[in-house]
DNA sequence: ATGGTTATGTTATCATATAACACTTTAAGG
DNA sequence: CCTTAAAGTGTTATATGATAACATAACCAT
């Protein structure tokens, strides 16, 4: 029941999971995701602190719901989220996209600008330029650091004398967990 | 005047023009407008005769209003621009989102996510994984098809075995026009 | 011509994001 | 400590982007 709700979305026809609550992660007993929460929010303090900018209450809360699954997550969806996990009575949209704003700045998360949605990034040291392997099934997200995709930008990019300030690359389709679900269905339904 | 309009919209502190309709198309003294246009229209004329669907009036005024420049238009945008080209009392949003559905579709016109804006592809015969490069001053955009990109994406989607079905890749920054603009003003002002 | 299919019109509404201004918290310097 | 300017958050309203649901019109194959 976990990995449902997202297929069944009316959206649109090719709809990417943006991480209900109710959705845990694809992959949840692949690995611990305790961890990856915590190590995300710790890794988050020392950029802070070193960046000598405040990781508030707010910000540290929105970056560990967005950390909640590794499927991106709506800003509105954050919001009651935000509501329930605090004592909050209301949330307000410019609360939380202030936050997402100085997460973004900070580098610790990324907009993925095809959902209108957010997903903590896993990488938050180096630059922003990686590649997001989305699953529309799941909504499972693999942040990918390509160099021969960063340097066959750059090379497109300097033919054409254009300076890059940002990029973003989202690429949609099935994940290796999500692929091998079908198949064993697929080889099921073959046998009837 | 045609370009600074992009460069005052206030949305953004890092705006990106969204071709309004009085932008001129950059780079307009550097090519034959007219003739991407008609170019555009006849070959979609084609692929929509071989596909064997409609291109309607609807659709093909929309996407010769798309091709008015080659910045991204906006769909709400579009919708003005409509009501006046044509003699049209009011176009409501769904009417333009179908149309754009279409030619999404037909693979006539990309979207540009990042600017929720619509632009008109200038490979429709390829697939649809191009690099868009799209000038943060003035909007313009150029569609760039990179073997070198696509194999590195390949790759990396194979080494984790997923499936692609669909890519975006947008690159956001100063196209070699305004960067040489700015070089010549900055000097300028170093003169003083 | 006529009936099924495809396209468009229409109204309402949902979803995403920002503007503008008020209030509160923080931390730095006296 | 205190006080005060800056940074952060709250609040209300609204801009902007996109879709649902259903009605009407155009197309075209028999």
């Amino acid at each position: 029941m976990n990995e449902s709700d997202s297929a069944n979305n009316p959206r649109f026809s090719r709809s990417v999971s943006v991480g209900r609550a109710e959705s845990v992660s694809p992959m949840a007993s692949a690995h611990d995701h305790t961890a990856c929460i915590e190590r995300a929010l710790k890794e988050a303090d020392l950029l802070c602190a070193n960046a000598d900018v405040r990781l508030t209450e707010l910000r540290r809360k929105v970056l560990e719901l967005i950390w909640q699954s590794h499927a991106p997550l709506g800003a509105y969806r954050l919001m009651e989220m935000l509501e329930q996990a605090s004592d909050r009575k209301r949330v307000a949209p410019p609360t939380v996209y202030r936050a997402l704003d100085f997460l973004i700045e900070q580098k610790l998360i990324h907009k993925v600008h095809s959902l209108n949605a957010f997903i903590g990034c896993t990488r938050p040291r180096q630059p922003h330029g990686d590649a997001l392997f989305i699953c529309r099934e799941c909504g499972f997200t693999e942040e990918v650091a390509s160099k021969p995709i960063q340097q066959a930008i750059n090379l497109s990019a300097s033919q054409q004398r254009f300076e890059v300030e940002d990029q973003f690359m989202e690429i949609i389709g099935r994940c290796a967990a999500c692929r091998a679900k079908q198949k064993s269905g697929a080889s099921q339904e073959e046998l009837l």
